[in-house]
DNA sequence: GCGCTTTACGCTGCGCGTAAGTATC
DNA sequence: GATACTTACGCGCAGCGTAAAGCGC
């Protein structure tokens, strides 16, 4: 296998140019390093392709019977290329993220907005999981990254801090602890009915971390996997939880109230999450740097 | 356009094997040279097609896309170039040739014959035409080489001898000259009724060329364009003609008397005819081979 | 003799292999 | 420490350009 693209390129053009000079021309080559390419090329297939006299360049009967197929041979790798160029410049391609439901709803759609107004030509496909399997959809490969709070650390994964988001009481404007709007310690919740959630969510290992927790906290008489059940329950006035307040639902069934918690306070990191091993897709790495750059100055300001 | 067919196949022997080492062997080229000529690739295409850590070669997003694209791009290259090259080894192709019908009868059978043995997968298209006809199409490119006598010589053309043909008086078994089968001289045709072939023939021109040629002979009677007409007159006894040998109908209408013509003997020169300026084709050149040497043990033999 | 292709020749730089470096298991 | 990829370095040769030669018109 010794052809080139070079020496079909050399074909095309000399015998499209029915000439040399001509060839040698618009391939910015010397005329005389044509010549030895086309011959090389003959040597290499065995073929006489041009019948040459100083005078005329003609093709053979092999040669014009190969002209087609080199043209469509150098257009076929030409596609190709540029296709790939078009998704190395982002003005093609595709993005899979999988986030948090509250990141989904609330930071990331203006963001979403700005990207499409910059790559115009790249889908993005979003979708939200618990923290739990925002990690597994990224470890499988079936998303290009994830955001998500760490929910347990895994070494094939790399974690990039985005926000962080302080927990807060949650109950309904009814409840006694909603009288006031001042920061709550965490033993005062222990007299109350504790909504609680699923252990494979990021929240409840987080809960896990707090000295002396209570115990109707640590063992909730409800527990529900989704925020929405949550707040189906908060809203029926069933018991009180406590939320990072990004995940505390926006338009609740009921009127709520929010309390910080403090001593300690306590925090979830949200973070991007990727495949160490695995580098992002260049639509992946420009949509994965505006969330960075727009979760910073969300902190700064 | 950087990418070359090399770039290509170190790309697709690597994404195949999963490994730079196990590529590299199968390509018979060092490790490090197929890590520098992926990663020019990658370069030229502005895309990472690998994840490389040190124990693991994985294909990105974008690399497993490019793979079925690359891997057809090798073999429509690879095919087209096996195709060619056998045209070149004779294995397939075509030859297009156009004889004197006395030729393509009695001459060509036996060499087609032994041609299509040896060349099975060439297919023969054999034309007949008288010799001006030959050259025409010759020239026009219509056939990859003629065999006739010179009809009119034409500096575009080449002509190769093959064979000599000696012409002979020609008669019906019961005409007066039909006596003897001694040689026959010129002056001797005068008395008859001579049946004489048109212009375009290459035997006209020919008999132009004797000295003091009878004037039946010069201006014929009856004058027709094709030996099959001609041996119809001959058959009805309608008068003589002298031919080449080899033009002589084999089975004639009637039985005919063949003396030699002398004083001067006159021979027409067989010749294999091609552009001067056009090679031929793998097929053509051997079969032009074929009948070369064919003429050459028959005019010894 | 002019214009085109081919051949000849010297040189540059690409691309190879060897060897050293680096990272992971 | 073993293994596999990457980087560094030196070298040979493919392939270029210039120059000279052949060949038709």
């Amino acid at each position: 296998m010794n052809v080139t693209l070079k020496q079909l390129q050399a074909f095309v053009e000399v015998a499209r140019q029915g000439s040399f000079t001509g060839a040698a021309k618009r391939l910015l080559v010397s005329q005389p390093a044509l010549t030895v390419t086309v011959r090389d090329l003959e040597r290499d297939l065995g073929v006489r392709l041009f019948d040459r006299t100083t005078r005329k360049v003609q093709l053979t009967q092999e040669g014009a019977g190969f002209l087609p197929t080199a043209e469509r041979l150098l257009n076929d790798v030409h596609e190709a290329v540029a296709d790939l160029r078009e998704v190395a410049e982002r003005r093609r391609g595709q993005v899979r993220l999988v986030s948090l439901p509250s990141v989904a709803t609330d930071l990331l759609p203006p963001i979403l907005a700005r990207f499409g107004e910059c790559y115009p030509g790249i889908t993005v496909h979003l979708h939200d999981a618990n923290a739990s399997a925002v990690q597994t959809r990224v470890k499988n490969r079936e998303v290009d990254f994830g955001i998500a709070s760490a929910w347990r650390s895994d070494a094939d994964l790399s974690f990039t801090p985005l926000l962080s988001d302080s927990f807060h009481l949650v109950c309904r404007h009814d409840h006694p602890l909603a009288a006031s709007t001042e920061p709550v310690r965490w033993h005062e919740l222990a007299d109350w009915v504790f909504l609680g959630l699923a252990p494979d969510t990021g929240i409840r290992p987080l809960l896990d971390t707090v000295p002396e927790l209570p115990a109707n906290v640590q063992r909730p008489r409800y527990e529900v996997s989704n925020i929405a059940t949550l707040d189906g329950l908060l809203g029926a006035g069933m018991g009180i939880t406590v939320l990072p307040r990004m995940a505390v639902p926006q338009a609740p069934k009921a009127r709520c109230v929010c309390r910080p918690m403090i001593e300690p306070e306590l925090t979830r990191r949200i973070c991007l999450i990727q495949l160490r091993d695995r580098s992002l897709s260049p639509a992946a790495a420009s949509l994965a740097a505006m969330i960075q750059a727009a979760a910073e100055s969300d902190t700064a300001g």
